[in-house]
RNA sequence: GUGGAUAUAGUUCAGUCGGUAGAGCGCCAGUUUGUGGCACUGGAUGUCGUGGGUUCAAGUCCCACUAUUCACCCCA
Protein backbone atom coordinates (compact mmCIF):
# COMPACT_ATOMS: atom_id res chain seq x y z
CA UNK A 1 0.00 0.00 0.00
CA UNK A 2 1.60 3.49 -1.00
CA UNK A 3 1.97 5.31 1.95
CA UNK A 4 0.29 8.76 2.38
CA UNK A 5 1.83 12.14 3.24
CA UNK A 6 -0.21 13.10 5.92
CA UNK A 7 -0.57 17.39 6.29
CA UNK A 8 -1.22 18.96 9.45
CA UNK A 9 -4.68 20.29 9.16
CA UNK A 10 -3.74 23.24 10.47
CA UNK A 11 -5.81 26.76 9.84
CA UNK A 12 -3.77 30.17 8.61
CA UNK A 13 -3.15 32.53 12.13
CA UNK A 14 -5.51 35.72 11.32
CA UNK A 15 -8.37 33.47 10.38
CA UNK A 16 -11.00 32.43 12.54
CA UNK A 17 -13.08 28.69 12.72
CA UNK A 18 -15.88 27.92 14.85
CA UNK A 19 -16.61 24.43 16.82
CA UNK A 20 -20.70 24.02 15.50
CA UNK A 21 -21.69 25.12 18.75
CA UNK A 22 -19.72 28.49 18.65
CA UNK A 23 -21.04 28.54 14.68
CA UNK A 24 -24.30 28.39 15.80
CA UNK A 25 -24.32 31.19 18.00
CA UNK A 26 -22.22 33.08 15.56
CA UNK A 27 -25.03 32.37 12.96
CA UNK A 28 -27.35 33.91 15.46
CA UNK A 29 -25.99 36.96 16.29
CA UNK A 30 -26.02 37.86 12.63
CA UNK A 31 -29.47 36.90 11.68
CA UNK A 32 -30.61 39.20 14.32
CA UNK A 33 -27.90 42.10 13.13
CA UNK A 34 -29.48 41.17 9.26
CA UNK A 35 -33.40 41.16 10.35
CA UNK A 36 -32.83 43.97 12.20
CA UNK A 37 -31.32 46.15 8.96
CA UNK A 38 -34.66 44.66 7.05
CA UNK A 39 -36.95 46.20 10.09
CA UNK A 40 -35.59 49.62 9.17
CA UNK A 41 -35.59 48.83 5.54
CA UNK A 42 -32.75 48.12 4.51
CA UNK A 43 -31.89 46.67 1.34
CA UNK A 44 -29.83 43.65 0.78
CA UNK A 45 -26.86 43.85 -1.60
CA UNK A 46 -23.79 41.62 -2.19
CA UNK A 47 -20.65 42.51 -4.28
CA UNK A 48 -17.82 39.85 -5.07
CA UNK A 49 -15.05 39.38 -2.48
CA UNK A 50 -12.14 39.71 -5.42
CA UNK A 51 -12.18 43.07 -7.09
CA UNK A 52 -9.85 44.74 -9.85
CA UNK A 53 -7.03 46.08 -8.23
CA UNK A 54 -7.75 49.47 -10.09
CA UNK A 55 -11.56 49.66 -9.03
CA UNK A 56 -10.35 49.06 -4.99
CA UNK A 57 -7.40 50.93 -4.70
CA UNK A 58 -8.80 54.11 -6.21
CA UNK A 59 -9.47 55.98 -3.34
CA UNK A 60 -6.58 53.52 -0.76
CA UNK A 61 -2.96 54.76 -0.23
CA UNK A 62 -1.07 54.69 2.69
CA UNK A 63 -1.45 51.54 5.43
CA UNK A 64 -4.70 50.36 3.05
CA UNK A 65 -2.14 49.43 -0.16
CA UNK A 66 0.16 48.16 2.55
CA UNK A 67 -2.21 45.62 4.07
CA UNK A 68 -4.70 44.82 1.14
CA UNK A 69 -4.36 40.63 0.09
CA UNK A 70 -3.43 41.39 -3.87
CA UNK A 71 -2.69 38.43 -6.20
CA UNK A 72 -2.25 38.21 -9.96
CA UNK A 73 -4.30 35.49 -12.20
CA UNK A 74 -2.32 35.86 -16.07
CA UNK A 75 -2.40 39.37 -16.06
CA UNK A 76 -4.81 40.92 -14.22
CA UNK A 77 -4.05 42.43 -11.21
CA UNK A 78 -6.60 41.41 -8.29
CA UNK A 79 -7.57 42.52 -4.76
CA UNK A 80 -9.52 40.63 -1.91
CA UNK A 81 -11.73 43.75 -0.77
CA UNK A 82 -10.47 44.65 3.02
CA UNK A 83 -14.25 46.72 3.19
CA UNK A 84 -17.81 46.73 2.32
CA UNK A 85 -17.71 50.78 1.65
CA UNK A 86 -14.99 51.13 -1.14
CA UNK A 87 -17.43 48.25 -2.78
CA UNK A 88 -20.60 50.11 -2.11
CA UNK A 89 -19.09 53.28 -3.91
CA UNK A 90 -18.24 51.09 -6.94
CA UNK A 91 -21.95 49.65 -6.90
CA UNK A 92 -23.52 53.07 -6.93
CA UNK A 93 -21.63 54.53 -9.24
CA UNK A 94 -22.18 51.51 -11.59
CA UNK A 95 -25.97 51.26 -10.83
CA UNK A 96 -26.26 55.25 -10.38
CA UNK A 97 -29.60 54.91 -12.97
CA UNK A 98 -31.03 51.93 -11.91
CA UNK A 99 -30.98 52.47 -8.02
CA UNK A 100 -33.20 54.95 -5.96
CA UNK A 101 -32.01 57.56 -4.15
CA UNK A 102 -31.75 57.71 -1.11
CA UNK A 103 -30.70 54.28 -1.79
CA UNK A 104 -30.28 52.35 1.46
CA UNK A 105 -28.61 48.98 1.58
CA UNK A 106 -27.07 46.88 4.07
CA UNK A 107 -24.30 44.29 3.47
CA UNK A 108 -22.60 41.51 5.75
CA UNK A 109 -19.60 39.84 4.60
CA UNK A 110 -16.20 38.89 4.89
CA UNK A 111 -13.31 41.31 4.41
CA UNK A 112 -9.60 40.82 4.27
CA UNK A 113 -6.39 42.49 6.01
CA UNK A 114 -3.13 41.74 5.07
CA UNK A 115 -2.08 42.33 9.24
CA UNK A 116 -0.38 40.72 11.77
CA UNK A 117 -2.93 39.08 13.62
CA UNK A 118 -3.72 40.07 16.87
CA UNK A 119 -5.73 39.34 20.34
CA UNK A 120 -9.43 40.05 18.10
CA UNK A 121 -7.89 41.06 15.33
CA UNK A 122 -8.23 38.61 12.34
CA UNK A 123 -7.11 38.68 8.62
CA UNK A 124 -10.46 38.01 7.66
CA UNK A 125 -13.22 39.08 9.34
CA UNK A 126 -16.86 39.93 9.03
CA UNK A 127 -18.37 43.29 8.80
CA UNK A 128 -21.98 44.12 9.03
CA UNK A 129 -22.46 47.59 7.09
CA UNK A 130 -25.57 49.52 6.44
CA UNK A 131 -25.52 52.81 4.73
CA UNK A 132 -28.12 55.65 3.66
CA UNK A 133 -26.80 57.02 0.20
CA UNK A 134 -28.28 60.36 -1.28
CA UNK A 135 -28.23 61.75 -4.37
CA UNK A 136 -26.67 65.30 -4.01
CA UNK A 137 -28.21 65.79 -0.64
CA UNK A 138 -29.24 63.55 2.32
CA UNK A 139 -31.12 64.96 5.57
CA UNK A 140 -29.32 65.52 8.71
CA UNK A 141 -31.99 62.71 10.43
CA UNK A 142 -30.59 59.96 8.96
CA UNK A 143 -27.20 60.24 11.01
CA UNK A 144 -29.91 60.14 13.61
CA UNK A 145 -31.58 57.08 12.51
CA UNK A 146 -28.50 55.09 12.25
CA UNK A 147 -27.84 55.34 16.40
CA UNK A 148 -31.11 53.86 16.80
CA UNK A 149 -30.59 50.86 14.40
CA UNK A 150 -27.00 49.92 16.48
CA UNK A 151 -29.35 50.45 19.58
CA UNK A 152 -31.75 48.61 18.84
CA UNK A 153 -29.50 45.76 17.95
CA UNK A 154 -27.85 45.89 20.91
CA UNK A 155 -30.88 45.56 22.57
CA UNK A 156 -31.71 42.66 20.71
CA UNK A 157 -28.01 40.89 21.39
CA UNK A 158 -28.50 41.47 24.55
CA UNK A 159 -24.58 41.63 26.17
CA UNK A 160 -24.85 43.78 28.74
CA UNK A 161 -25.10 47.67 28.80
CA UNK A 162 -23.75 49.50 25.89
CA UNK A 163 -23.06 53.14 25.07
CA UNK A 164 -23.02 54.79 21.55
CA UNK A 165 -20.67 57.95 21.27
CA UNK A 166 -21.64 60.53 19.03
CA UNK A 167 -19.22 63.13 17.79
CA UNK A 168 -19.24 65.89 14.72
CA UNK A 169 -15.93 66.08 12.71
CA UNK A 170 -17.04 69.78 12.12
CA UNK A 171 -16.87 70.82 15.69
CA UNK A 172 -13.32 69.22 15.69
CA UNK A 173 -12.46 71.19 12.46
CA UNK A 174 -14.06 74.10 14.14
CA UNK A 175 -11.85 74.09 16.67
CA UNK A 176 -8.97 73.69 14.55
CA UNK A 177 -9.87 76.20 12.65
CA UNK A 178 -10.06 78.47 15.73
CA UNK A 179 -6.73 78.18 16.84
CA UNK A 180 -5.62 78.55 13.44
CA UNK A 181 -3.32 74.93 13.07
CA UNK A 182 -5.92 73.09 10.90
CA UNK A 183 -2.92 71.55 8.82
CA UNK A 184 -1.85 69.55 11.72
CA UNK A 185 -5.54 68.01 11.88
CA UNK A 186 -5.47 64.59 11.22
CA UNK A 187 -1.86 63.84 13.30
CA UNK A 188 -3.80 65.79 16.28
CA UNK A 189 -6.74 63.53 15.92
CA UNK A 190 -5.13 60.46 16.05
CA UNK A 191 -3.28 61.45 18.61
CA UNK A 192 -7.12 62.52 20.73
CA UNK A 193 -8.63 59.21 19.22
CA UNK A 194 -6.32 57.10 21.57
CA UNK A 195 -7.20 59.37 24.62
CA UNK A 196 -8.80 56.69 26.23
CA UNK A 197 -6.03 54.21 25.67
CA UNK A 198 -2.98 56.00 26.51
CA UNK A 199 -4.98 58.75 28.90
CA UNK A 200 -4.40 62.56 28.93
CA UNK A 201 -0.91 62.98 30.04
CA UNK A 202 0.47 61.09 26.98
CA UNK A 203 -1.91 62.60 24.82
CA UNK A 204 -0.45 66.30 25.60
CA UNK A 205 3.30 65.00 24.94
CA UNK A 206 2.22 63.76 21.88
CA UNK A 207 0.46 66.76 20.92
CA UNK A 208 3.89 68.37 21.96
CA UNK A 209 5.72 66.32 19.48
CA UNK A 210 3.62 67.57 16.73
CA UNK A 211 4.72 71.23 18.06
CA UNK A 212 1.16 72.23 18.82
CA UNK A 213 1.75 75.23 21.09
CA UNK A 214 1.56 75.02 25.23
CA UNK A 215 -1.27 77.31 24.74
CA UNK A 216 -2.96 75.21 22.27
CA UNK A 217 -2.62 72.17 24.02
CA UNK A 218 -4.60 73.65 27.19
CA UNK A 219 -7.18 75.00 25.14
CA UNK A 220 -7.52 71.78 23.02
CA UNK A 221 -7.11 70.02 26.78
CA UNK A 222 -10.25 71.87 28.27
CA UNK A 223 -12.45 71.58 24.40
CA UNK A 224 -11.57 67.72 24.99
CA UNK A 225 -12.37 67.57 29.20
CA UNK A 226 -16.54 69.35 28.37
CA UNK A 227 -18.89 66.98 30.86
CA UNK A 228 -21.60 67.55 32.27
CA UNK A 229 -25.22 65.63 30.44
CA UNK A 230 -25.55 65.86 26.83
CA UNK A 231 -27.70 68.93 26.96
CA UNK A 232 -24.85 70.64 29.32
CA UNK A 233 -22.13 69.27 26.97
CA UNK A 234 -24.18 70.77 23.80
CA UNK A 235 -24.90 74.26 25.90
CA UNK A 236 -21.43 74.48 27.28
CA UNK A 237 -19.97 74.27 23.01
CA UNK A 238 -22.31 77.10 22.59
CA UNK A 239 -21.29 79.28 25.08
CA UNK A 240 -17.43 78.87 23.65
CA UNK A 241 -18.49 81.21 21.05
CA UNK A 242 -16.28 80.33 18.08
CA UNK A 243 -16.21 82.41 15.24
CA UNK A 244 -15.71 79.19 12.77
CA UNK A 245 -18.72 78.68 9.90
CA UNK A 246 -17.43 74.88 10.07
CA UNK A 247 -17.57 74.79 14.06
CA UNK A 248 -21.10 76.24 14.06
CA UNK A 249 -22.58 74.27 11.42
CA UNK A 250 -21.10 71.31 13.57
CA UNK A 251 -22.51 72.08 16.65
CA UNK A 252 -25.96 72.65 14.51
CA UNK A 253 -25.90 69.35 13.23
CA UNK A 254 -24.91 67.43 16.50
CA UNK A 255 -27.86 69.10 17.99
CA UNK A 256 -30.08 68.25 15.40
CA UNK A 257 -28.85 64.35 15.60
CA UNK A 258 -28.87 64.31 19.10
CA UNK A 259 -33.08 65.94 19.08
CA UNK A 260 -33.78 62.88 16.62
CA UNK A 261 -31.67 60.40 18.24
CA UNK A 262 -34.40 60.91 21.26
CA UNK A 263 -37.36 60.96 19.02
CA UNK A 264 -36.38 57.28 17.71
CA UNK A 265 -36.35 56.10 21.30
CA UNK A 266 -32.33 55.50 22.27
CA UNK A 267 -32.29 55.64 26.11
CA UNK A 268 -30.68 58.69 27.34
CA UNK A 269 -27.99 55.82 28.95
CA UNK A 270 -27.08 54.28 25.97
CA UNK A 271 -26.07 57.34 24.07
CA UNK A 272 -23.82 59.99 24.78
CA UNK A 273 -21.80 63.02 23.33
CA UNK A 274 -18.07 62.06 23.21
CA UNK A 275 -15.87 65.21 21.93
CA UNK A 276 -12.74 62.72 21.53
CA UNK A 277 -13.95 60.10 18.97
CA UNK A 278 -12.34 61.14 15.51
CA UNK A 279 -11.99 58.18 14.20
CA UNK A 280 -8.60 57.61 12.20
CA UNK A 281 -10.59 57.25 8.75
CA UNK A 282 -10.14 60.45 7.11
CA UNK A 283 -13.36 59.95 5.06
CA UNK A 284 -15.63 60.93 7.34
CA UNK A 285 -16.57 64.68 7.16
CA UNK A 286 -19.56 65.04 9.75
CA UNK A 287 -21.20 62.98 12.25
CA UNK A 288 -19.39 59.93 13.81
CA UNK A 289 -20.03 56.86 15.85
CA UNK A 290 -18.61 54.47 18.18
CA UNK A 291 -20.24 51.64 20.62
CA UNK A 292 -18.81 50.98 23.14
CA UNK A 293 -19.56 47.82 25.78
CA UNK A 294 -19.91 49.30 29.64
CA UNK A 295 -17.23 47.57 31.76
CA UNK A 296 -15.66 46.04 28.48
CA UNK A 297 -14.34 49.24 26.99
CA UNK A 298 -10.55 48.31 26.41
CA UNK A 299 -11.83 46.02 24.03
CA UNK A 300 -12.11 49.10 21.92
CA UNK A 301 -15.46 49.95 19.98
CA UNK A 302 -17.92 47.24 18.69
CA UNK A 303 -19.80 49.29 16.11
CA UNK A 304 -18.19 52.67 14.32
CA UNK A 305 -18.95 54.83 11.53
CA UNK A 306 -20.17 58.23 10.44
CA UNK A 307 -21.10 60.65 7.56
CA UNK A 308 -18.87 61.16 4.46
CA UNK A 309 -19.87 64.01 2.57
CA UNK A 310 -18.27 62.32 -0.67
CA UNK A 311 -18.96 58.83 -1.50
CA UNK A 312 -18.23 57.60 -5.26
CA UNK A 313 -16.06 60.50 -6.14
CA UNK A 314 -13.15 58.15 -7.44
CA UNK A 315 -16.06 56.31 -9.81
CA UNK A 316 -18.11 59.05 -10.58
CA UNK A 317 -18.91 62.97 -10.96
CA UNK A 318 -21.93 62.44 -9.26
CA UNK A 319 -22.19 64.12 -5.64
CA UNK A 320 -23.14 61.29 -3.15
CA UNK A 321 -22.87 61.97 0.18
CA UNK A 322 -23.87 59.14 2.99
CA UNK A 323 -23.75 57.81 6.53
CA UNK A 324 -23.10 54.43 7.80
CA UNK A 325 -21.61 52.03 10.31
CA UNK A 326 -20.44 48.78 10.30
CA UNK A 327 -20.05 46.43 13.11
CA UNK A 328 -17.16 44.25 13.09
CA UNK A 329 -18.41 40.60 14.17
CA UNK A 330 -15.93 38.75 14.08
CA UNK A 331 -13.92 40.91 16.58
CA UNK A 332 -17.22 41.45 18.76
CA UNK A 333 -17.68 37.40 18.62
CA UNK A 334 -14.35 36.39 19.53
CA UNK A 335 -14.19 39.23 22.84
CA UNK A 336 -17.27 38.52 23.81
CA UNK A 337 -16.42 34.85 23.74
CA UNK A 338 -13.44 35.77 25.62
CA UNK A 339 -14.96 37.89 28.22
CA UNK A 340 -17.72 34.75 28.67
CA UNK A 341 -20.63 36.58 27.66
CA UNK A 342 -21.35 34.26 25.22
CA UNK A 343 -22.76 30.95 26.27
CA UNK A 344 -23.00 28.19 23.77
CA UNK A 345 -25.51 25.86 24.90
CA UNK A 346 -26.85 24.88 21.96
CA UNK A 347 -24.38 21.80 20.29
CA UNK A 348 -27.02 20.96 17.69
CA UNK A 349 -29.68 22.37 15.47
CA UNK A 350 -31.87 19.52 16.07
CA UNK A 351 -35.04 19.37 17.68
CA UNK A 352 -35.15 15.40 17.61
CA UNK A 353 -33.45 12.50 17.23
CA UNK A 354 -34.80 9.47 15.64
CA UNK A 355 -33.29 6.29 16.77
CA UNK A 356 -34.22 2.62 14.95
CA UNK A 357 -33.86 -0.93 16.47
CA UNK A 358 -32.97 -2.92 14.12
CA UNK A 359 -36.23 -2.55 12.28
CA UNK A 360 -38.66 0.55 11.33
CA UNK A 361 -36.54 2.47 9.48
CA UNK A 362 -39.66 3.24 7.33
CA UNK A 363 -41.22 3.90 9.73
CA UNK A 364 -38.43 6.27 10.86
CA UNK A 365 -38.37 8.22 7.51
CA UNK A 366 -42.10 8.58 7.87
CA UNK A 367 -42.04 10.66 11.13
CA UNK A 368 -39.43 12.20 10.49
CA UNK A 369 -41.39 13.86 7.43
CA UNK A 370 -43.90 14.75 9.35
CA UNK A 371 -41.98 16.49 11.87
CA UNK A 372 -40.75 17.94 8.97
CA UNK A 373 -43.53 19.01 7.70
CA UNK A 374 -44.94 21.13 11.24
CA UNK A 375 -41.38 23.00 10.99
CA UNK A 376 -39.58 21.06 13.90
CA UNK A 377 -35.97 20.15 12.80
CA UNK A 378 -35.18 16.11 13.42
CA UNK A 379 -32.69 13.74 12.11
CA UNK A 380 -32.69 10.12 11.79
CA UNK A 381 -29.83 8.01 12.94
CA UNK A 382 -28.92 5.57 10.43
CA UNK A 383 -25.39 3.88 11.50
CA UNK A 384 -25.83 0.53 12.94
CA UNK A 385 -24.04 1.53 15.86
CA UNK A 386 -24.70 -0.17 19.65
CA UNK A 387 -27.75 1.36 20.96
CA UNK A 388 -25.16 2.88 23.53
CA UNK A 389 -23.52 4.87 20.82
CA UNK A 390 -26.90 6.01 18.95
CA UNK A 391 -28.05 7.69 22.76
CA UNK A 392 -24.34 9.33 23.17
CA UNK A 393 -24.81 10.82 19.90
CA UNK A 394 -27.88 12.62 21.05
CA UNK A 395 -26.68 13.03 24.26
CA UNK A 396 -23.17 14.53 23.27
CA UNK A 397 -25.48 17.12 20.72
CA UNK A 398 -28.01 17.79 23.21
CA UNK A 399 -30.86 17.15 21.39
CA UNK A 400 -33.55 17.62 23.77
CA UNK A 401 -35.99 14.87 22.04
CA UNK A 402 -35.24 11.16 21.13
CA UNK A 403 -37.96 8.83 19.27
CA UNK A 404 -37.35 5.35 19.42
CA UNK A 405 -38.46 2.89 16.67
CA UNK A 406 -38.44 -0.71 17.49
CA UNK A 407 -40.16 -4.19 17.08
CA UNK A 408 -42.75 -3.03 19.57
CA UNK A 409 -43.24 -0.05 18.15
CA UNK A 410 -43.57 -1.14 14.91
CA UNK A 411 -46.41 -3.43 15.99
CA UNK A 412 -48.82 -1.07 17.35
CA UNK A 413 -47.95 1.40 14.82
CA UNK A 414 -46.65 3.96 18.13
CA UNK A 415 -43.10 5.70 18.74
CA UNK A 416 -41.41 5.74 21.86
CA UNK A 417 -40.84 9.34 22.68
CA UNK A 418 -37.85 10.10 25.24
CA UNK A 419 -36.83 13.40 26.65
CA UNK A 420 -33.95 13.96 26.70
CA UNK A 421 -33.39 16.57 29.64
CA UNK A 422 -35.50 14.69 32.24
CA UNK A 423 -34.85 11.16 31.59
CA UNK A 424 -38.77 10.41 31.08
CA UNK A 425 -40.42 8.30 27.90
CA UNK A 426 -43.44 7.37 26.98
CA UNK A 427 -45.28 4.96 24.03
CA UNK A 428 -47.27 7.96 22.00
CA UNK A 429 -49.12 8.08 18.81
CA UNK A 430 -48.29 9.88 16.26
CA UNK A 431 -50.62 13.15 16.96
CA UNK A 432 -49.53 12.82 20.81
CA UNK A 433 -45.76 13.29 19.16
CA UNK A 434 -47.39 16.37 17.18
CA UNK A 435 -48.83 17.71 20.00
CA UNK A 436 -45.84 17.79 22.78
CA UNK A 437 -43.02 19.28 20.55
CA UNK A 438 -44.96 21.77 18.06
C1' G B 1 7.04 46.78 9.24
C1' U B 2 9.18 46.96 14.98
C1' G B 3 9.81 44.53 19.79
C1' G B 4 8.83 40.36 23.35
C1' A B 5 7.09 35.28 24.48
C1' U B 6 5.93 30.24 23.37
C1' A B 7 6.18 25.22 20.73
C1' U B 8 5.41 18.00 24.89
C1' A B 9 -0.97 12.96 23.61
C1' G B 10 -7.14 14.88 20.20
C1' U B 11 -7.08 19.18 23.86
C1' U B 12 -5.31 22.07 28.24
C1' C B 13 -0.92 21.67 30.45
C1' A B 14 3.12 19.36 34.08
C1' G B 15 7.99 17.38 33.35
C1' U B 16 13.04 19.20 39.35
C1' C B 17 20.10 19.13 38.86
C1' G B 18 20.61 16.71 31.50
C1' G B 19 19.58 10.08 32.93
C1' U B 20 14.64 7.15 27.07
C1' A B 21 7.28 10.70 28.97
C1' G B 22 3.03 12.24 32.79
C1' A B 23 -1.95 14.36 34.63
C1' G B 24 -7.00 16.45 33.93
C1' C B 25 -10.58 16.63 30.13
C1' G B 26 -11.82 14.01 25.71
C1' C B 27 -11.71 9.12 23.10
C1' C B 28 -12.48 3.50 23.22
C1' A B 29 -14.17 -0.87 26.03
C1' G B 30 -16.69 -3.00 30.23
C1' U B 31 -20.10 -2.97 34.71
C1' U B 32 -25.52 -2.32 31.35
C1' U B 33 -27.04 -6.92 23.91
C1' G B 34 -34.10 -1.55 24.02
C1' U B 35 -31.48 3.51 26.66
C1' G B 36 -27.53 8.64 27.06
C1' G B 37 -25.84 12.06 31.18
C1' C B 38 -23.51 10.14 36.84
C1' A B 39 -20.22 6.56 39.13
C1' C B 40 -16.59 2.72 39.08
C1' U B 41 -12.96 -0.51 36.36
C1' G B 42 -9.72 -1.13 32.35
C1' G B 43 -7.43 0.60 27.61
C1' A B 44 -5.31 3.30 23.36
C1' U B 45 -2.69 7.67 21.98
C1' G B 46 3.68 11.07 21.35
C1' U B 47 9.40 11.79 15.15
C1' C B 48 8.71 16.14 22.78
C1' G B 49 7.69 21.95 15.97
C1' U B 50 12.02 21.05 12.11
C1' G B 51 17.29 20.80 11.31
C1' G B 52 22.01 21.05 13.37
C1' G B 53 25.49 21.44 17.70
C1' U B 54 27.49 20.31 22.91
C1' U B 55 27.47 15.63 25.86
C1' C B 56 28.64 8.89 27.63
C1' A B 57 23.47 10.67 27.65
C1' A B 58 19.09 16.23 25.37
C1' G B 59 11.88 17.19 26.10
C1' U B 60 15.64 19.74 29.26
C1' C B 61 21.68 23.37 27.34
C1' C B 62 23.37 26.25 22.57
C1' C B 63 22.42 27.91 17.29
C1' A B 64 19.39 28.37 13.00
C1' C B 65 14.75 27.82 10.73
C1' U B 66 9.46 27.37 10.84
C1' A B 67 4.92 28.06 13.15
C1' U B 68 2.00 30.21 16.87
C1' U B 69 1.01 34.18 20.11
C1' C B 70 1.15 39.16 22.73
C1' A B 71 2.19 44.30 22.24
C1' C B 72 3.41 48.67 19.00
C1' C B 73 1.84 50.98 14.20
C1' C B 74 -2.99 51.09 12.14
C1' C B 75 -7.81 49.59 12.48
C1' A B 76 -13.33 46.57 12.94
Amino acid sequence: MEEIKRVEPRTLSGFMELLPQDQIKFNEMLNIIKSTYELYGFLPQETPIIESSEVLLAKAGGETEKQIYSFKKGDKDLSLRFDLTVPLAKYVAAYYNELTFPYRRYQVGKVFRGERAQKGRYREFYQCDIDIIGDGKLSIINDAEIPSIIYTIFKKLNFGPFIIKINNRKILNGLFDELNIADKMKDILIVIDKLEKIGMEAVKEELAKLEVSKENIEKIESFIKIDGTTDEKLAKLQALNFESEIFKQGLAELTEVIKYVRLFKVEEENFMIDLTIARGLDYYTGTVYETNLVGYESIGSVCSGGRYENLAGYYTKKDLPGVGISIGLTRLFYNLKELGLINTENKSISKVDIITMGVGLENAVEISNILRENNISNEIYKEDSKVKAKFSYANNLEIPYVIIIGEEEVEKNMYTLKNMITGDQKLVSKDEILKELV
